[in-house]
DNA sequence: AACTCGGGGCG
DNA sequence: CGCCCAGAGTT
């Protein structure tokens, strides 16, 4: 049986179009900084593209802009990033989260100097081939840099699709039901501008609660007249998040050094720096830490950061000491002292962070 | 197919 | 506080 509200001819398909493209020339957004310009290169246009599709990743576009701008003056072409060090790629990266975007950026940056010249091939398959680089994102490369029809179906599309087709499937189904009507839309007249039109118009018309009044397709939207709106599409099941508790030590020194270090786990904040943590309260500082002299200690307030399937309960303890040592053993472990002018030029976790404006506020 | 990966914004 | 955002890699 059809999960869908009424069959969607080509008629419909095409009159939407039509529809959707004189509203972007219109109140689309026009001036997103990655969009093309003259003065930079074609290879550069592609890169900005590229660029700006990992980016907005499970990224809202306010939150990309001034992270787009910083990095493209950082590394301005391909070649340039590719031959940059990965801690300057990741401290540009600091705050944006999804940290494996910024490695695998870089790794595609250094396969598309050996493998392509430099420069991003005009085919999918090559594009695809990169890191990082999904069917989404080949997709919106091919149409928004190159002008190919090819159809993406992030969330934005998604939602647009199943509204427009009265698509009540759920999510795992959703895509690959909603793939034939993408592509048919896609195919057809200005597919760049095709494809920021629909984004545009899933951003800010057809959002999770739309603004049906103003939109050119109230009249023929099968969701709308069947009342299915906020049903439409189905809402994702919810991932079971685990609570954990995270015990950071503040190790202060008398020159005003903390001990800092970087994290080498494969799964959470790969490579980013944090303070030392222990997975329990502290309970005798003299044993942990031998050779050197407690000045003060000061519980900071316990705070929460949350991840997608994570909470941390973070509750941080501040150590001012003094000792002559640069380095201290904890846990089996050896940190160094770290002075600030250093220890801020280096990507840190968002907790990390916090913390270190608590203690210098 | 299910799970993992961050952080911000918004109602 | 819950949900979503221009998803992709791993298992």
């Amino acid at each position: 049986m059809s999960l869908f509200l009424a069959p969607t001819t080509g008629e419909t398909l095409r009159a939407f179009h039509q529809q959707l493209m004189q509203w972007f020339d219109e109140h689309g957004r026009h001036d997103l900084p990655w969009k093309p310009q003259d003065h930079y290169t074609p290879a550069q246009n592609i890169y900005h593209i590229w660029l700006s599709e990992i980016m907005l990743q499970q990224t809202q576009v306010a939150t990309v802009i001034p992270y787009f701008f910083n990095f493209i003056e950082q590394f301005p072409t391909i070649n340039a990033l590719a031959d940059a060090e990965i801690e300057r790629v990741l401290k540009a990266w600091e705050g944006l989260g999804y940290y494996a975007r910024a490695r695998n950026l870089h790794q595609g940056a250094q396969y598309v100097r050996d493998q392509f010249n430099g420069e991003i091939p005009c085919d999918f398959a090559a594009i695809e081939s990169i890191k990082g680089i999904g069917r989404t994102t080949a997709a919106a490369i091919m149409s928004q840099g190159f002008n190919r029809p090819f159809a993406i179906l992030d969330g934005n599309v998604k939602r647009v699709m199943a509204r427009v087709t009265g698509a009540m499937h759920p999510e795992k189904q959703l895509e690959k039901v909603l793939l034939p009507f993408a592509y048919m839309m896609s195919s057809q007249a200005r597919p760049n501008d095709y494809t920021q039109a629909v984004m545009d118009f899933g951003a800010t018309v057809c959002t999770k609660q739309p603004k049906c009044t103003t939109c050119f397709w109230q009249a023929r939207c099968i969701t709308l007249q069947q009342q299915q709106v906020a049903m439409i599409p189905a809402k994702k099941i919810k991932a079971v998040k685990k609570d954990l508790e995270l015990f950071p030590i503040i190790v202060e020194n008398q020159r005003g050094e903390l001990l800092f270090h970087q994290r080498t786990t494969e799964t959470i904040w790969h490579n980013l720096y944090e303070f030392p943590h222990l997975s329990s309260h502290l309970l005798d500082i003299e044993e942990m830490m031998p050779n050197v002299t407690v000045i003060e200690s000061i519980s900071l307030p316990r705070f929460k950061h949350v991840l997608t399937h994570i909470n941390f309960h973070i509750e941080p303890l501040w150590i001012k000491v003094t000792t002559d040592d640069p380095s201290i053993t904890l846990n089996g472990q050896c940190y160094a002292f770290t002075p600030r002018a250093i220890y801020e030029t280096y990507a840190k976790t968002k907790p990390t962070n916090d913390l270190l404006d608590a203690i210098h506020g």
